[in-house]
DNA sequence: CCACTAGTGCGACAATAATTGCGTTAATAT
DNA sequence: ATATTAACGCAATTATTGTCGCACTAGTGG
């Protein structure tokens, strides 16, 4: 399991017809890729069309659709390529103010500007492909962010068999859950509360030690 | 604020041509709705069209975009269609035993049976008026819970100003989390878990009195 | 019962989305 | 260099989606 493919634009191959990854089909690849975010930023997810990527990107409407099928293997792969790029989360010296940090980064990006995330995210919702993508995305971020579980381990802020990922969700799912599903006015500092409560709710070992059995 | 309209389906009324709600308008909308509910189970999302439903309805296209305008519109009305039923949060005799069955609820919803409340979030990412819908529909679910809460207060269970909503919302947020953006497999002890997690951080006062000021 | 008209059915049409066949370009191997 | 062929461009074609005008049906009020 050593380095996966990078992405899933090409469909899985059975006569393996010898790929030819060279120099224009990066090329191509990267100048629609580019196409896709920047018609997202501009226009927005509903004119994210087949017809507008191949045009921005002055390639021919054939090509994107050999290549990626639909819009959703589009978003697919501009997921797959943003999992390698080199982010890592807050480090501030505590796990309040770290957890604190990681929302507002997450309040930011669903709320101001370009509606990326959002697009991505409803992508998911039509195409299996970005579904998997997004999965795999998600996955990524979650991994790195353990490293501010294990921080607050280490100072002593927290038991020391606290559930990572349990912790994380915790701090940061009411914040999606409320821009995305329940679609309330944005607020940072209800973004700012829910981090914080996870943060004490951790300390006083919350989501430390095994899952306890079931009550009713 | 006394009653609202019942249905978005119909635009606002400028000139206001006397509206004809009686036998044969009223026939059509229930055709229509089901045909949604139906189609929506035997083929998902993807499939739910405005042609499939008019031919399922038995009832021409013209008259679905006369009357919804687009997919986003049949959602909003089924959604608001929704609303007024006689649903209740359980009453287990405990907060813990309360959150877990609202997300064993919750779980069972997103994961067996017809896709019906993920196709409406995700209906809601491409139609305003799903959107606005659906949020009307958290709203009014989330508002029937807080009697869970004010029941856990009653019983001395959790402080007195405890914030209902950040409980509730705790408590339910990230089995939605994990089910509809991170896409992990679908795992009912984790929906319990997280439902007793938050009911335990809200008896050691996570959840109680006025949000505390941002730290950095 | 009759007059009125909101709402529906119908078919033709326009716009957009997606597919296909074929010639051309350019990445690879020799 | 040269041969091979994956990947692309192009134009024509088909499928899908949404709109419009007109005739007709059936609630509604008198």
């Amino acid at each position: 399991m050593a380095t996966p493919p990078r992405s899933t634009a090409f469909p899985a191959e059975q006569p393996q017809p010898a790929r030819r990854p060279g120099g224009r089909s990066a090329r191509i690849r990267a100048q629609v890729l580019d196409a896709v975010r920047a018609q997202l930023v501009e226009h927005g997810y509903d004119e994210l069309t087949v017809d507008a990527v191949a045009a921005r990107a002055g390639v021919h409407r054939t090509t994107v659709y050999r290549r990626w099928r639909e819009v959703g293997g589009l978003l697919a792969d501009v997921l797959d390529a943003a999992a390698d790029d080199d982010w890592q989360p807050p480090d501030t010296g505590s796990l309040a103010g770290d957890l604190t940090a990681m929302n507002r980064e997450v309040h930011t990006a669903l709320t101001t500007g370009p509606p990326l995330t959002t697009a991505l995210i409803a992508a998911s919702f039509r195409s299996a492909e970005a579904a998997d993508a997004l999965g795999r995305f998600w996955e990524d971020r979650y991994g790195r962010c353990e490293a501010v579980v294990s921080r607050a381990t280490r100072r002593g802020e927290i038991p020391e068999h606290t559930d990572a990922r349990r912790l994380l969700i915790a701090a940061t799912a009411p914040l999606f859950h409320q821009l995305l599903l329940l679609r309330t006015a944005p607020d940072l500092p209800l973004a700012e509360q829910t981090a914080r409560d996870a943060a004490s709710a951790a300390a006083v070992g919350t989501y430390a030690g095994p899952p306890t059995s079931s009550p009713g």
